[in-house]
DNA sequence: AGTGCAGTTGACTTT
DNA sequence: TAAAGTCAACTGCAC
């Protein structure tokens, strides 16, 4: 009997499982569905689009060299899923867990109640440690390390495929009316192109990666870049975890071994943060704290709000940042937050404002990772201390010789070392060899303690503690690397957070 | 040689 | 994954 593989943000055919599982049952039908809907939402960008379509492509030629035909279909998904059914005789649909933003989760359940509808099975099958309908985070991490143990699967044997399907184009980012977004440093989809970052990381890029990770000039090459291609699947979090263990073994201390550990709890937070927004969808939308709702004005300011998006702040190593985000679609996750952090505190906008802008902006935009993250960077969260960002502080830190920052900032060219963070208290700014670049749209000073005063303000209010006490239980980490005395005020449950590394 | 002191460093706390 | 403040210990140096 023919089954239908729905292939989601799991552009691959190697340790699937959804693919092992279908490979089983009989016949296999790939498809992807490009759904113009899901394109029209606000978190949706070319650039994705880009890195999509290139992993189709790719994923087409791994499929048709095992005799499969990768279905490309543009259109609702339940129109596309109804029709491809009755075309080929299809009673069974399967696919991974997708932990998607509101829009895919609405569609999943639209896709479910027709399935119910009309007799089909759907099944969805787990691909990383992320667990769905999970009741309580004790024991979750050793749920996931349990499911990373697992073996990784190797390509189906015996896959067969479905007669007399018709491939259908990869439409292109106009015909999905999506807005011109020029990324021109942008990292190439595809699997192979995945693999080879996966291993130049493990041999060589990543030795650095404890010490280089933090700057952005140091970290485009020491950390692994695999990001897009967790996010869309090219890879499997298993396979790098597992590869990773294996260097692990053979380089098990030095630089090295600092690495990789460091490298495999990172994808192990990738994970737990994916996992609350599986467990909570509203975080694309709502404070986590309900008190936070009324800390920033919902319409923001528009003429920050695209100063920030542009790069045009006055404040240089943001600027350089931002821009260097919009020319690659990466940016080093310290900058990721600082950009957000100062966004949030400094320029005082909205994370509804502000969060779109940058999943547009990351070409490995996740929404399990991205939504945790953009509220944790604005003190919305109740259970994370605020960390306000100073933007000047971290480019001397992180740009100790300025070279990223004027490479991105090159009308700053005639402005001395000692003032390229600070270009205003320069005595030559007026001039600048006569190009421009703005005032810092904001006092930095004077907004961070403004944002300080705001958002601690927020902590000593009655109730604070019983609504972090709640979200902590919900959505926090069990790991005693994570106990902090915000947590452990109130109703202390120190069994279960301690519980890990034992 | 020991003492006093300004300045520095690092651990820890507060916001 | 922060930054600023506090305080004690330490350092270098003058006398």
């Amino acid at each position: 009997m023919n089954v239908l593989m729905w292939l989601k943000r799991d552009l691959r055919l190697h340790d699937h499982p959804a693919l092992t599982l279908a490979a089983g049952l009989g016949p296999v039908l790939p498809v992807y569905i490009v759904e113009p809907e899901l394109w029209a939402q606000h978190d949706a960008a070319a650039r994705h689009w880009g890195f999509i379509a290139e992993s189709l492509q790719a994923l087409r030629a791994d499929s048709a060299a095992l005799g499969l035909t990768l279905a490309i279909r543009t259109g609702d998904a339940v129109e596309v899923l109804a029709r491809l059914c009755a075309r080929h005789g299809i009673s069974r649909i399967i696919s991974h867990e997708e932990t998607g933003n509101l829009w895919s989760f609405a569609r999943d359940r639209r896709v479910a109640a027709w399935a119910r509808d009309q007799g089909i099975d759907w099944i969805e099958v787990p691909q990383s440690g992320v667990i769905r309908r999970l009741p309580s985070r004790d024991g979750w991490q050793a749920r996931r390390d349990g499911f990373m143990a697992g073996p990784v699967l190797l390509l189906p044997q015996g896959l067969r495929g479905v007669d007399g399907v018709e491939a259908g184009p990869i439409p292109t980012a106009r015909a999905l009316r999506l807005a011109e977004d020029r990324c021109p440093h942008r990292q190439r989809g595809g699997r192979d192109e995945g693999l080879g970052l996966l291993d130049s990381f493990l041999s060589q890029r990543g030795e650095r990666y404890r010490a280089a990770m933090s700057s952005p000039e140091t970290g485009e090459r020491a950390c692994s870049r695999l990001s897009p291609h967790f996010a869309f699947g090219t890879l499997s979090i298993r396979e790098a975890v597992q590869a990773t263990a294996a260097r692990q073994a053979t380089r098990p201390g030095g630089q090295w071994g600092g690495a990789l550990s460091s490298f495999q709890s990172r994808l192990a937070w990738r994970d737990h943060f994916m996992q609350k927004l599986e467990d909570q969808p509203t975080i694309e939308t709502d404070c986590l704290s309900q008190a936070a709702e009324a800390l920033r004005p919902r319409i923001p300011d528009a003429s920050r709000l695209a100063a920030w998006a542009s790069g045009e702040t006055g404040l240089p190593f943001l600027d350089a940042c931002m821009r260097y985000l919009v020319a690659t679609g990466w940016l080093n996750f310290r900058m990721r937050a600082m950009v957000m952090a100062t966004a949030s505190y400094h320029l005082w906008l909205d994370w509804r404002a502000t969060g779109p802008v940058l999943a547009r902006l990351f070409a490995d935009y996740e929404p399990g990772i991205h939504w945790p993250q953009v509220q944790m960077q604005s003190g919305v969260t109740a259970i994370n201390t605020p960390r306000i960002y100073n933007p000047v502080k971290q480019g001397l830190e992180q740009d100790p010789n300025g070279v990223f920052t004027r490479r991105w900032l090159p009308e700053l060219a005639s402005v001395p070392d000692a003032f390229l963070q600070e270009p205003w208290k320069w005595p030559g700014f007026a001039t600048l060899a006569g190009r421009r670049y703005p005032e810092p749209i904001i006092d930095p000073a004077a907004a961070q303690r403004a944002a300080r005063d705001a958002v601690w303000a927020l902590r000593r209010a009655p109730g604070h503690k019983d609504e972090a006490s709640a979200i902590a239980d919900r959505h926090a980490s069990r790991s005693a690397r994570r106990f902090s005395p915000a947590r452990s005020g109130g109703k202390a449950r120190p069994s279960a957070q301690l519980s890990f590394e034992l």
